[in-house]
DNA sequence: GAGCTGACATGTT
DNA sequence: CAACATGCCAGCT
């Protein structure tokens, strides 16, 4: 199991409700520091059942789901996960 | 095996 | 307060 093995698991692990920032997700995986890893993985490993717009930044904005964020962000605005 | 790239974070200017 | 520059870690070529 590796660091990108475990990251896939944890953002797939996100309950219906809840986000996670990179550097939570990385502290999980064993990296607390490697939210530009959390990033490059979820990049290249786009599963369906990885939420990408379910992990945000620790400014508390989503990152770029796909290199352009999907409308889904809006919604997560609307949940109130972003500001 | 080494180097480059990247969907970020934090600090300083 | 906003923008720029540097550092971090892991993956890919």
């Amino acid at each position: 199991m590796t660091f990108k093995d475990q990251v896939l698991a944890i953002v797939k692990k996100i309950p219906k409700g809840k986000v996670l920032t990179y550097q939570e997700v990385a502290k999980r995986a064993g990296s607390p520091n490697a939210s530009r890893a959390v990033g490059s993985i979820l990049k290249k490993n786009f599963d369906p059942k990885i939420p990408c717009h379910r992990v945000i930044r620790s400014d508390g904005i989503a990152g770029e789901y796909n290199r352009g964020r999907s409308n889904k962000i809006k919604l997560l605005k609307k949940e109130g996960y972003i500001k």
